[in-house]
DNA sequence: GTTCAAATCAACAAAAATCAACAAATGATA
DNA sequence: TATCATTTGTTGATTTTTGTTGATTTGAAC
């Protein structure tokens, strides 16, 4: 039907309907080509309408996404973006690997759809739908009763699935990062789901956004699992010097 | 019907569907054979529709430029989104309801975006993150091992979750409406949830566009349960004379 | 309206991919 | 083994794409 004009239409396209707006820019780094280069190729997709072209940046057409989430989507995007991408990058086609719940989970869903062959297991609605619909992927989701602001489910069913997977990977996140209690959040069954998922995988990634190492405004207080050997840490930004160490000392490898 | 011009074409075609685009490099190499061979054997698979050439890469007729649930998202578009406006018109706040999988599922849980307080079964991943996130609303995934093309699920737990619930409407649909051997799809499975979703639910809302109605290329011949007395079925364009006085006869209405 | 920075466009040379032709390799058959 | 047909890799000419440069346009602020 739509036939491709181009070997990265399919990259761009599938970038533009997930991040909704995309400057040329962005999308010229992270696909390693020059602007030019994306204004040639996004023009016949913009003549088909594949994608809206306005000054400065591509448009997607089918944004149907939901716009509560896609607002947490934009915030602190560019950290998100970098974050996913790195932590993706980890990630090789024919892995195992369990994601949780957030908008940083979402991006990295979203760059994963270009590997195959992944097993997946997730506790959040929208992280599953992605990488389900990808021809190849196993996915597999845990819970039935989803909570309201984000469509992930911390029932007992979703615990079960956790627990009696056996994955590589655990990727996690968190709402903030402190040098002494670690990493924290607000939910109690959040803890109890990042205990379980890092219990059912080899090794855990930890995904925060510099953001994480500020003070937040609504202070989280509840302690997720800390990190052991061999675990990674990916931010965008280099975490401060005392928690640098402390990670360091713990045979914690910090990315970004 | 598509005899193989080459020992490469299966492989090739193979892989090019499972990565949607890929260079003529990165197959060459992967497979052990010169750039040449690559092209040479490609070029009659292209001519045959088989998979799309472009400058530097192949790219899969299939999966390429938008998986496939998204591209039959946008066959029969029109149609589609006018049945899920009369569907969703018929749900108000405060109701409860099952939705099956599909892409008229999917724009009728999109249009349910503005309604409050709902409580959803489904068994669709899409559905169920679309929905979820509406503040509110009480959503439960039915299932856990999701089926690729979709993002489905038809396991043990999703028929279970389906059985145990109790709800006012049940949203379904078919592949193709014949006015004597009923509506018919392609999977058993999705009878088996047709039943159990309908046996659910006080009344059933058969959601068909008029093309259900013609011939199709690929037949279904699996019948769904019929629909039964206070049942609707909405369409796009007013059914068969032979169909709508069945229906009559019946005491199910026709809306659209 | 004017100004200015940023984004876009057009054009060109360099790089990469494609094609056609040919020779070597392969494999089946007599 | 010799022969013939087919397939494969290589070579060089041709085509397409790509990054760069500089001119032009755009959008926002004044």
């Amino acid at each position: 039907m739509t036939t491709p004009t181009s070997k990265y239409s399919e990259e761009i396209l599938r970038r533009v309907d997930m991040m909704g707006t995309v400057t040329v820019q962005e999308l010229s780094q992270l696909m390693g080509v020059s602007d030019q280069t994306i204004r040639r190729v996004t023009r016949p997709l913009a003549e088909r309408g594949a994608l809206n072209k306005v000054h400065g940046a591509l448009v997607s057409t089918k944004s149907a996404l939901d716009p509560p989430f896609l607002s947490r989507m934009t915030l602190n995007r560019e950290a998100k973006i970098a974050i996913a991408n790195t932590v993706a990058s980890m990630i090789k086609d024919g892995d195992s690997l369990i994601i949780d719940t957030g908008s940083t989970s979402a991006f990295i869903a979203q760059m994963l759809r270009d590997r195959r062959e992944l097993t997946v297991v997730t506790n959040s609605a929208f992280v599953a739908s992605t990488l389900a619909m990808i021809p190849g992927n196993n996915v597999s989701m845990a819970g039935t009763q989803l909570r309201d602001h984000d469509g992930a489910s911390f029932d007992r069913s979703a615990f079960q699935v956790v627990e009696r997977a056996k994955v590589e990977y655990c990727v996690l996140s968190a709402s903030m990062a402190h040098p002494e209690n670690g990493f924290l959040v607000h939910e109690q069954c959040e803890v109890d789901m990042a205990f379980a998922m890092m219990d059912s995988a080899a090794r855990s990634i930890m995904a925060v956004d510099a953001s994480k190492f500020q003070p937040q405004s609504r202070k989280p207080a509840l302690r997720q699992p800390d990190l052991k050997k061999g675990d990674i840490l990916v931010t965008d930004l280099d975490p401060p010097e005392t928690f640098r160490a402390a990670l360091a000392h713990l045979d914690i490898r910090v990315a970004r």
